[in-house]
RNA sequence: GCGGAAAUAGCUCAGUUGGUAGAGCACGACCUUGCCAAGGUCGGGGUCGCGAGUUCGAGUCUCGUUUUCCGCUCCA
């Protein structure tokens, strides 16, 4: 079977067994939006934990938020999303290739560069030593013509940028009779812009017409909120905030299941530094977050580092652990240096004072920050494409198992009764009211022993508990284990221990 | 957003030249049984994605639309 099998197969199960529903099915759905049915949350909200405790109860100095999701427009102004949210997009009508329209004007710009070097190259190899450079650009009158046409464009495409005329970015496409790379003719749909952040309307706010945005990310809730956490919690640098919530992008085209959806779910700390030690972290937290996922045991080499070339305005320093999906190799968390670029922006846009006095360096300043961030949704999918096994068995049958990490799994336990009669569902009733207090656990005695052991498989829960007539008599009962099929016999005393020694996220924890 | 393919019961699918919607599994009740997807009886469940059109008559033909998958494209 192909990956690509494999995978579908597993989008499948995900709504088979209540992980995950499309977004208004009844209604056929709304595009690259999904809910989470009644064991998805389970899970989500074991990994929600996991990264939780590893953050702030395993770190004295890092401490969690819960931001709103509205926030004032101009923080995304000084968070820079406002401008570069918004590209310019055009789309070539025969290549039906989609571009940047400024990407394309700048491509063209660099081309009028290289038209001019390479003329000034000729007038070096003609003069050979005599050749001055700087009276050749001056008086050549080739290069005077691509300079003049370099500088008109450069000036109507920084102008077009500022005001968002999208009428003049189409004009100067069409004037400098750019072609697509493809289809190499000029014929050009409007300019049109995708704004990637969702608006809505907020009463009577301050702003100049109302309009607000969802959060296109969850950090700007911890930067505005540094001063009051800081302040109040009389945090020390270097100190951590950290918040788990939802973020929303209007993406152009958001496909591949829960990868990327619409409104999905960040798990960000964002770790305030001395300026000058950021590299210093920026390492630590990369091997930091990296045990993180590699602790969870789907496989130390399903991850790897993806060092960015090209950085974000914001960073001086980038990676992303990626994962080997079912399609291959995607991020799946992000670790950026950002510099004091957020802190120092809203500082400027707001007027205020945001910095730290250092009582070591007996100085104020404004921190540099260190971003982990991770996509819940990317991890729950990473977890469940790497848990879901077609296992061929002895007797030729296959079997459905989700292999999900115990302290992880949405169910710990099932307890099932051999027969549904003889007062063995009593005691197996008895034995759920005993766990449940510490366990999401299921009772079952709907048809045979096999059918339920193999239903629990498909939802990975790690242990069956069956109670026999025997229990009734000995009080044992049979442990039976997922991932190996093999049965052991224990005291009805034993069994929160025995549960617990495999299913307790302390265990994920100290492999950090 | 463009191109290609698909959509029939909870799931997997059948449905003839256009003529009253089917199977298996799943689900519920009862009986039988008891350690790796057991058997029997009965039962519930579908405006055939949605909307138009052609036709005496559309699951079937035509157009539109929505959603999904694949490929482009985009991706802080």
């Amino acid at each position: 079977m192909t990956q690509e099998e494999v995978f579908k197969n597993l989008t499948a199960h995900c709504k088979e067994y209540g992980f995950i529903f499309q977004s208004s099915e009844i209604y056929d759905g709304l595009s690259a939006v999904y809910d989470y049915g009644q064991l998805g949350v389970e899970l989500k909200n074991n990994i929600k934990k996991y990264w939780w405790d590893s953050m702030v109860r395993l770190h004295e100095n890092i401490v969690g938020i819960d931001s709103a999701i509205f926030m004032h427009p101009k923080v995304w102004e000084a968070s820079g999303h406002v401008g570069a949210f918004n590209d310019p997009l055009i789309d070539n009508k025969d290549s039906k290739k989609r571009y940047r329209a400024d990407v394309l004007i700048e491509d063209y710009l660099a081309k009028l560069e290289e038209k001019m070097n390479k003329e000034v190259e000729k007038g070096r190899k003609r003069f050979g030593d005599a050749f001055n450079e700087e009276q050749f650009r001056a008086t050549n009158p080739n290069v005077l013509r691509s300079k003049a046409q370099y500088d008109a464009i450069h000036a109507r495409m920084v102008k077009a940028l500022n005001d968002n005329d999208l009428n003049e970015m189409r004009q100067i496409i069409v004037d400098a009779e750019i072609a697509c790379p493809i289809s190499g003719t000029k014929n050009w749909t409007e300019v049109r812009q995708f704004n990637l952040m969702f608006s809505t309307q907020l009463g009577n706010i301050s702003g100049e017409d109302g309009t607000i945005y969802l959060r296109p990310e969850t950090a700007q809730g911890i930067f505005v909120n540094f001063l009051n956490v800081q302040k109040t919690g009389r945090m020390k640098i270097p100190f951590g905030i950290a918040q788990i919530g939802k973020a929303f992008r209007n993406e152009i085209v958001a496909r591949q299941f829960i990868f990327r959806m619409r409104e999905f779910e960040q798990m960000e700390m964002q770790f305030f530094v001395q300026p000058g030690s950021e590299m210093e972290w920026f390492k630590k937290w990369k091997e930091l977050r990296l045990n993180w996922h590699k602790a969870m045991g789907l496989g130390d080499e399903k991850y790897r580092f993806h060092d960015h070339d090209k950085l974000a305005h914001y960073a001086n320093a980038a990676t992303d652990i990626e994962f080997e999906f079912p399609f291959g190799f995607k991020e799946l968390e992000g670790i950026h240096s950002r510099t004091d670029f957020d802190l120092g922006n809203h500082q400027r846009v707001s007027g205020r004072k945001i910095q730290y006095f250092d009582p070591e360096k007996n100085e104020s300043y404004v921190p540099y920050v260190v971003e982990t961030s991770i996509g819940l949704d990317r991890c729950f999918l990473a977890i469940l494409s790497s848990a879901y096994k077609e296992e061929a068995l002895e007797n030729g049958e296959t079997r459905v198992v989700l292999s999900i990490p115990a302290e992880l799994a949405p169910v710990k336990a099932a307890v099932l009764p051999l027969v549904k009669k003889d007062g063995l569902p009593e005691k197996a009733q008895e034995i759920m009211d005993m766990l449940k207090f510490d366990y999401n656990c299921q009772y079952d005695e709907k048809d045979s022993i096999g059918k339920r052991y193999r239903r629990q498989d498909a939802i990975g829960t790690p242990f069956c508990i069956t109670v026999d007539h025997d229990s009734l008599v000995d009080n044992k009962v049979t442990i039976r284990y997922r991932d190996t099929m093999e049965q052991e016999r224990v005291d009805i005393s034993s069994l929160k221990a025995v549960i617990a020694e495999k299913v307790d996220l302390v265990n994920l924890l100290k492999k950090i």
